[in-house]
DNA sequence: CTGTTAGCGCCTTCAG
DNA sequence: CTGAAGGCGCTAACAG
């Protein structure tokens, strides 16, 4: 029967027969001082009790947790997954932990928010969850290394990590409506359109509009892009319209394929009656037929804003706050 | 400029000029023995100095984080999201914390599995994720509350979680066998093919095609089911086979959505030349055309899962290890 | 009703 | 090269 509580330094040391320090040392690898001899045994002891330093003590002495943390909007996207892979991969080389907190409402945010101001890591990358969050600048003041991924908020004491989705989104619609297509549609996220003219998606559709000489249309415009459920059924109202629109620009690339799928379950063709612009870059969408026309990152690519992070955390004074710009295009494909 | 060190119990109840015993009774809620105006002067000092305590420290007094932890496969699957939910409700009640751990190779689980034994929460549930884990009876011996959903694991320490997907998913297959289909194929997950035998849904398939006195053909049987990509791949091949099937079992509904796209886009037609089953009853999967017939929890919940979590936690002694099993059907639509 | 105090488990000078 | 001791921030007896 194993004990009922878990061994500490000093059941590890009586079981070596040396001192806790000793045996700090050796777990540590700050045994250059320490004998070769003495440091199997302690390994050894370590081993036979299953030894692991508690991280709440850890963490009380060194003022440090050597974990990190993302915060992120909602599970589901593979540009999420990348995301999660580039920051374990930059967080093992370092030697932290990475957990995660799935923010996907101001409750959450809240929620995040404590366990963060708690302690619970020593830094955190925001990904698609800054919206939910009142003052980033609080956080960051209570000594949490941060990197904040979104467009509406300005570095103030962490970095900031920008998409120039407005530029390259007004690019796309311009092809779009070179081409002659007359009336698009604009299928958003939800936030899209609470957040109105501070979209970018939605400014940059707007925008495009005017430049060509066209007039935003109501019936044109809604929510859809949150999810392939909800781009689909959307994408079926607007067929359903007396006026159908010609083009489809939706916010989500999973919500664009739904939508090719429900133009085409009306009858029409893509992009031959209707084309359809996603935004994203889903690696799914350069596989079907037609190939989704997009908007995003070439190569989706995370490994710098995990280095911001990192930087952040070996640095001895907190840097200044920086900002960076990931890469977006236009990036056509069959669909447009 | 705000201070550069956290406040701690010791500046609140200096601010408040009462002792740290009375701040940490207030704080956390016992304060039905002090007086209500010194409690209204250390809440304003608590407010004043923005003062949360310290996790680790507590945590370190307390022997326990209040923090649970979901050790979940991957990230994408709406039905992680209803967990999600789920674990979150249940926890906000109990007022614990949740944190997410992903873990989708063995290296992933190692690190969690370290993470867990470290102390970084008291309690976790783990979901899709069994397979990457060596022993579990030893992280529900290190005093960590447990609850894993998987069909291949015994209870030991922990409670167990059970879905009966090889029933089900033999009564979907004897259906499609039923109704004349003569070539099935079988499209799984990765691990469903290294398992091999072990794997519920391919020897549902197995099993059911000899029910029906029809040998498994290699040919048939491959990977597809991790991912849309794949899924829309792995059908395109097969439907470019000189004998194509007439009829798929794809284990994950992602998968099976795009294979339906996939056998629409070589001319065929669902169900008609091909009928098409998936798993885990998407809501996507119902608002499609045609619906996709699938097999899966009817009404997606996961409280009970939770339940066993928080029941656990709140126990004295560590309870019998129980086993539940979820409510799995056959649930037929348009597509087979 | 409030204050004093002893650790929780660990790391790290400082002596030896 | 190793051991003793102090204290990180907090909670919970126990005094007063």
């Amino acid at each position: 029967m194993p004990k009922k509580t878990r061994p500490t330094v000093r059941d590890v040391a009586a079981l070596a027969g040396v001192s806790v320090a000793t045996v700090s040392y050796v777990v540590n690898g700050r045994d250059n001082r320490i004998g070769a001899d003495t440091r199997e045994r302690v390994l050894a002891a370590v081993r036979d009790l299953g030894y692991v330093p508690n991280s709440s003590a850890r963490g009380l002495r060194k003022r440090r947790t050597e974990r990190v943390c993302l915060v992120i909007g909602s599970l589901g996207s593979p540009v999420q997954e990348q995301l999660v892979r580039d920051l374990h991969a930059a967080a093992e080389a370092d030697g932290y932990g990475v957990l995660t907190l799935i923010v996907d409402s101001p409750a959450h945010a809240a929620h995040a928010a404590r366990l963060l101001r708690q302690g619970l890591a020593d830094g955190a990358v925001f990904f698609d969850s800054a919206r939910h969050f009142g003052d980033f600048g609080e956080l960051a003041r209570g000594r949490l290394a941060m990197v904040v991924v979104d467009n509406s908020v300005a570095p103030d004491g962490f970095d900031v990590v920008r998409t120039p989705e407005y530029e390259a989104c007004g690019e796309a619609l311009d092809h779009l409506l070179s081409a002659g297509r007359r009336r698009v549609a604009f299928l958003g996220h939800r936030h899209d359109l609470e957040l109105d003219d501070r979209s970018a998606r939605l400014a940059a559709y707007r925008d495009a509009l005017r430049r060509h000489g066209l007039e935003p249309d109501g019936r044109l415009v809604g929510a859809g892009a949150d999810s392939r459920v909800e781009g689909y059924r959307a994408t079926a109202a607007l067929m359903a319209l007396p006026e159908p629109p010609d083009a489809l620009f939706v916010a989500s690339d999973r919500a664009a394929i739904s939508a090719i799928w429900a133009v085409r379950d009306t009858g029409r063709t893509v992009p031959g009656d209707v084309a359809v612009l996603g935004v994203g870059n889903l690696e799914e969408g350069s596989v079907i037929h037609p190939a989704l026309s997009t908007v995003g990152q070439r190569q989706i690519d995370f490994s710098r804003v995990a280095r911001l992070l990192f930087e952040r955390l070996a640095a001895a004074e907190p840097p200044a706050a920086r900002e960076i710009v990931l890469p977006w295009s236009f990036i056509p494909r069959e669909s447009t």
